[in-house]
DNA sequence: GTGAAAGTTGAACCATGTTTCAACTTTAAG
DNA sequence: CTTAAAGTTGAAACATGGTTCAACTTTCAC
């Protein structure tokens, strides 16, 4: 569940940069071990000690990087936030139909929660820990909504009314998909989770 | 914002009874203290110290009605699934017509959620502080979903193939639609947003 | 009225965990 | 090589806040 990766361009000064590559070494295990012990035990069971006993620094050297554990929530939830943004929205964009963009686009994130649950944890508590942050990135996700959903009733693809209320509606349904059919279990494969759910979107309900 | 109530027939022994008429308002002061608390500063940043300052009751008084601050907590969401629940359920189910109800539904969820916005945010921390309670909460609520999705199908008022993924994705939706026109901002009729949405359902994005 | 049960009180105890810091080691540029 | 800057270390200071408890007050059934 550790998730190999660099330390991307969108990373903001929450952490102190490293000078050295054992400096960008030792920030990059202290990232990757806070989370996976973030996702396991949620923000307030975790404790610095424990992450740098994962990363297996010493308690002192966290504070060269970060100025609190905050602050390392914090650069976690943005980096995860890009992470989802550019997996997903690129297999979404790729599709000329809209329909079946949002097909793919569910299939692929489904995908991706169930190899990163860690970080869909993460993303969900910010809602507690860092309001801001949780906030900017459903309405991030929404506005890119939004505007796929306008392009894509210019084209005639889906109604002409389109609008916010739908795109929170689409998100939710998503969200709540990735959590039962991702996080919860996996015991449904990915299409056809996808399928259902992007025939419901396409049809409604009525028989 | 605070919630008048009594103690409910679904609190579970997680408070410990009261015997006297005198122990039973020092536990309703509490309940409601924490509500507002928990509501305003969810879980962790929440002290049972503030709590009992806040009912206007000695810190000791606390642990004559609960095991531990958790416990306090777990009391609450029962509680407020339970409210949730006996609030929309009879409004929805008054409809014959599984459409209309969704959209009264819906409507009803709506009010509910701006009326008590502490509530609802102490379910979404439940993800972390109690998970069990936390899935018990959506998985009542969906088997209900589909329990009465079934049901309309058989009578003919929805498609036939109607599962649980459906119900799902139909329980997201209303959950973010919630937590956006709900919690986040009121900028929009109850009645409007539940339209909007009642018609998504039905007949879907397509044009 | 009376006394046993119920309820109240808040200081003290205790556990946990964040943050600081001064001595020490490693790195890398010149 | 040399040495200043960067990085490392972990014990200790510090802060917070949950929980206990023994003395005290109120309630209410008889």
């Amino acid at each position: 569940m550790t998730t190999q990766r660099g330390i991307s361009a969108t990373m903001t000064p929450a952490a102190k940069t490293p000078r050295t590559e054992r400096g960008r070494k030792t920030l990059r295990l202290l990232l990757d071990a806070a989370a996976s012990e973030f996702g396991e035990k949620g923000f307030h069971e975790s404790s610095v000690v424990s992450i740098t006993q994962r990363a297996g620094v010493a308690l002192g050297s966290f504070y060269t990087y970060f100025d609190s554990k905050d602050s390392l929530f914090r650069a976690l939830v943005q980096d995860m936030s890009a992470q989802v943004r550019t997996t997903v929205g690129p297999v979404m964009a790729a599709e000329t139909d809209r329909l079946e963009g949002e097909r793919k686009g569910l299939a692929e994130f489904l995908s991706f929660v169930r190899q990163h649950k860690e970080l869909y944890r993460i993303i969900d508590e910010a809602e507690f820990v860092d309001p801001p942050s949780y906030r900017a990135h459903y309405e991030n996700t929404v506005a890119g909504y939004v505007a796929s959903l306008k392009d894509a009733a210019a084209k005639g693809q889906v109604r002409a009314d389109v609008e916010e209320v739908h795109a929170w509606a689409i998100v939710g349904m998503n969200v709540f998909l990735g959590l039962r059919y991702g996080v919860m279990g996996e015991d449904r494969h990915v299409n056809e989770v996808a399928d259902i759910a992007s025939d419901l979107l396409t049809n409604g309900l009525k028989r």
